[in-house]
Parts: C-alpha cells; structure tokens; sequence
RNA sequence: GGCGCCGUACCCAAGUGGCUAAGGGGAAGGUCUGCAAAACCUUUAUUCGUGGGUUCGAUUCCCACCGGCGCCUCCA
C-alpha cells in the first residue's frame, strides 16, 4: 500500500499516516450551526472531507466519518425569535438545506450527529472535568479553567502569557482566567434548557465536539478536521478539555487537518461579515461538477480566492475533459468491443495517485487528468493511429483511467447534467446527422449551417471532422 | 502589539538544493476543415517579490525589507 503523508497542524510538520487501528480509519469534523444558508466557505470543507474520505477508501481503509450540527446555541436562539418558530425548526431548516447542497455537490454524507440528542454524554464529560478540578462553577455558569492545563496552546502555538498580552477579550469579574471558557451556560428566562447538576441551562461551544467524538470515536481517534479558523479558540479547547478527561488517553485526536478559508474580494467569506456567496446561488449558476472542480484547483490549505471569473475557467478546463471523455467513447461504439489495455494509462495513474498521497494534492492530480486527455485526444485526432488495430483497447484504457481519476476519486461527474441522453433524442439527432450530411454533399451548405446554428442555440453543439458528425449537448 | 501563512508567466496554480520550473484558463501562429467547432502542434517564466547570507550550486535553506492574508472575538 502506498505511503500517505498529511499535514498534521498540531506538529506543523508533513507526517506518514498510520491508523490506530490497522485498515480503519476514524475521522471527526466540526460542522456547522445551521442557523443561515451555507455559502461557499463551507462547502469546500465538506467536499474537501469527501475526497479525504473517497481517498483513504481507495488505500483500502475503511472510514468512519463523523460530523456534529451544534443544534442549540445564541444564534439559533436569537434567529428563533426572528422567524417567529422554535430553535429545534432553526436547526432543522438549516440542517436540511446543508445536506440537500452537500448531496448537490456529489458528497457522499458523514454521520450526523447532534448536540441535543447527546446531552448526557455532555453533562458527564462537564461533571467530571468538575470534579477533577479542571472546572468550576459559578452561579450556574462552569468554566474550564486554562491554568490547570499547562499545555493549553499546543495547537495555535501560543502560550497563555502571549494571549494575555494583546488580550482584546472583554473582562468577566467572574472568571478566574480571562482566557477561562464556557463549558455550560445557565439559562436566561425563556430560552430552552437542559437539567444539570448546575441548575438549567446548556452546553458551551467547545465541549460538544470533544464529548460528541469521544463518544462517537473513542480516545485517540485518527483525524480531526475543521477549518483553519477554528484552530484557536475552539480546537485548542477541545484538546485542553479531552486531554484533561481521564476516559480520554493522550492524544485527544492524532492527526489536526485544517483547511484553509475561502475569499471574496479580499475577505474571508464568513458570515459575521455577511460577505457571503450562498452555495444555494452559486448552484443556479454553475453545475455542481463545475463548482466541485473550482474547489480541487488549489491546495486543500491554500486560501482560495472566489472569483466568477475562476469558476469560468473551471467550467471551460471540465469541458475539455467531458470532450475527450465522450469522443473516446463515440469512438469505442464505433470500434468498439475490445477489452481495455490495463496498463497503458499507469504511469498517470502512478502520477495521480503520488499527488493524492502527498496531502490530498488535488491540483497536482489535475495535471495527470489532462495529461490523458491529451492522450485519448491525439489518438482520435491522428489518422494513422486511430486506424490501429490496437487503438480501441488503448482509448479504453486511457478513458477507465480518466473515469477512476476524475469520477471515483475527486467525484466530478464526466456526464453532461441535464441528462438529456434519451433514447429517442439518440435516434432523432443520428436522423439529422444524416440529412445535413445528405445536403452537405449536395454543396447545400447555407442549410446545413442553418440547421447547425440553430442547434447550437438549443445546447446542441455539431462537431464536423473527417471522420463523421458528431453531436453534444453543450 | 503577539502567533502563523503566502508572494512562481497575461490570469489561476503545482513544485524542487543541481536534471526541459507541472497543469489549467486566456492570447498569437500553424495543421485539419466548404466554413465553423472540437482537437493536435508551436509560441507566451534564462526565471520563481526585493536586497543580503550559507553552499561547489538556491526559486527551494537562513536573515532583513516590501507587499498581501489568516488567527488572537462568533466563524467552515
């Protein structure tokens, strides 16, 4: 089995990947508070988490992918009152709209799970950290207190000194640490609560992902994710609550993988900014595949910078892909009936899957899809090649490669979406091929331009060559 | 102010202590073609922000500077 090398952010180092259970591999992901419309942000993570799940299946590891929804906390409580329903229908709203954009987006789902169907397995992590002194309580507030964790700032890479130095938090008399957070809050009037030891209340931010992977994962689980703004406060704190749980052995997780922020001008797209591109927006414009295939040009960690002018780019790089894909296979029907030739395609498979172990380089991969293409390309394209007796099993070989490649493994759909590819549309266009080459050869050609154009102008796109007509949908 | 990341052709972007510095988009020329489209070939970085240093040799390592970004507060 290949070697996979990942970026471990709690190392800042490039490490070799081995699971803590041999050919299985535990994976957590914080997700989102689904209290607003997803936008573009979120959705590289989620697709970015798909290729490292579809990757490690590939390698012959079996995954367990878990994700949280923090369906309770002061946004959906607020964004409640706002829309004049309940904080579990907030939840549920936006829970629903992720999932239906995330499965848009060709994702195979994570197990969902939620914060308020996991109250217990909270209250007795918070109960404990209580007891063995990491945490105290203060009218009906229980805060982790960081002293007591002398490692806290392992992951962010800073200590608690330096955080006191350019502190921009506001003071709580009440704390002991201006660094102190939230593990539960007490109740304020109205708002849904949940019985504890502390009195009414719920949940902080922070300690759900460590209760829920605890949970879901066991100690010492293989991969934690999330983005890169979520490296401090909120992971650090993860790892100071988990590793100061004694049911939790060290390491709290063993591999931090963050991906990096999506931008819009500038900017972090993120909603406190409300510079934000809907993914529910983006979808109407663009082709799932074609947002997926933005998404793969960078680096996982590089920040990618939106810009429609890219998502252009991508559509056109995706197209030439589709081209080649569907000429191939227009020339298989033709010559068709051969076994494919397994090995003709290996050293880009080799080069593909060397960029795909070293950090789920996605971009570099690409290089290997076009890298096909050209060669299914000049084999149609070159008259005395495509004559070859052993061209049909080449092209086959190359087009299972670009299939694996693109379709099974970064999960961009080769096929045209709107599956227009009824048998009876087959049957009509062969007939019109037919007659327009009928007039073509009669000279007739301001008819068969006519007929051409007028094709083009309902997404049907003519392609003459020596070799025949051939139609797409474009 | 503190911690960290980045600066590669017209644009996007991968990458490496020495081998032709991937790939995509765009542009220009050529081939094919009735024309168009698609495709193929060629051209678009003697050079990797600037200035030093280490080295036989640096775009790659170190330092300084300039420019951009992220986090330090809710954030994917």
């Amino acid at each position: 089995m290949a070697e996979l090398i990942l970026y471990n952010t709690l190392t800042r180092t490039e490490e070799r990947f081995t699971p803590r259970e041999a050919g299985k591999v535990s994976i957590y992901a914080c997700g989102l508070t689904p209290q607003a419309p997803a936008h573009v942000g979120h959705m590289r993570g989620v697709v970015v988490m798909d290729i490292v799940q579809r990757w490690l299946e590939q390698l012959g590891y079996t995954v367990n992918f878990v994700q949280n929804f923090t369906d309770i906390d002061d946004k959906i409580i607020r964004r409640a009152h706002e829309e004049g329903i309940t904080t579990t229908e907030v939840a549920e709203k936006y829970s629903k709209m992720y999932v239906e954009d995330a499965e848009a987006l060709g994702v195979r789902l994570p197990r969902f799970v939620k914060v308020t169907e996991n109250m217990d397995a909270i209250i007795e992590m918070v109960q404990r950290l209580v007891e063995d002194g990491y945490a105290y309580v203060v009218d009906g507030d229980v805060y982790f207190e960081v002293n007591k964790f002398p490692e806290y700032g392992k992951l962010s890479g800073r200590s608690v000194e330096e955080m006191q130095a350019g502190a921009r938090i506001e003071v709580d008399e009440r704390k002991r640490n201006p660094e102190d957070f939230a593990l539960w809050k007490a109740a304020k009037p109205g708002e849904p609560a949940w019985d504890s030891p502390w009195g009414k209340g719920r949940p902080g931010w922070h300690i759900e992902c460590s209760a829920l992977s605890l949970k879901y994962l066991g100690a010492a689980f293989d991969i934690h994710a999330g983005g890169m703004d979520l490296i401090f406060p909120h992971h650090e704190n993860e790892i100071a609550q988990s590793e100061a749980y004694p049911h939790c052995e060290q390491p709290f997780a063993r591999y931090w993988l963050h991906w990096g922020p999506v931008r819009l001008r500038q900017e972090k797209m993120s909603k406190s900014t409300g510079v934000v591109v809907p993914i529910r927006e983006l979808r109407q414009q663009y082709e799932p595949a074609v947002i997926r295939y933005f998404l793969l040009t960078v680096h996982y960690r590089t920040p990618l910078e939106f810009s429609y002018e890219r998502l252009d780019e991508a559509k056109s790089a995706l197209e030439r892909v589709r081209t080649a894909y569907q000429r191939g296979q227009a020339f298989l029907r033709e010559h068709g009936g051969t076994n494919a030739d397994s090995v003709i395609a290996e050293p880009y498979v080799q080069q593909f899957r060397a960029a795909m172990n070293y950090d789920f380089n996605t971009a570099q991969a690409l290089a290997a899809v076009f890298e096909v293409v050209r060669e299914i390309n000049t084999r149609l394209n070159t008259p005395e090649l495509a004559t070859q007796a052993t061209t049909p099993a080449e092209v086959a070989g190359f087009l299972n490669a670009l299939q694996w490649m693109m379709e099974t493994v970064l999960g961009v759909s080769l096929s045209l979406p709107a599956a227009a590819q009824s048998e009876t549309l087959e049957q009509l266009m062969e007939r019109v091929i037919t007659w327009r080459k009928e007039l073509r050869t009669r000279k007739l050609y301001d008819l068969a331009d006519r007929i051409r154009d007028d094709l083009k102008a309902m997404g049907i796109l003519l392609e003459d060559s020596p070799q025949g007509t051939t139609w797409r949908m474009g």
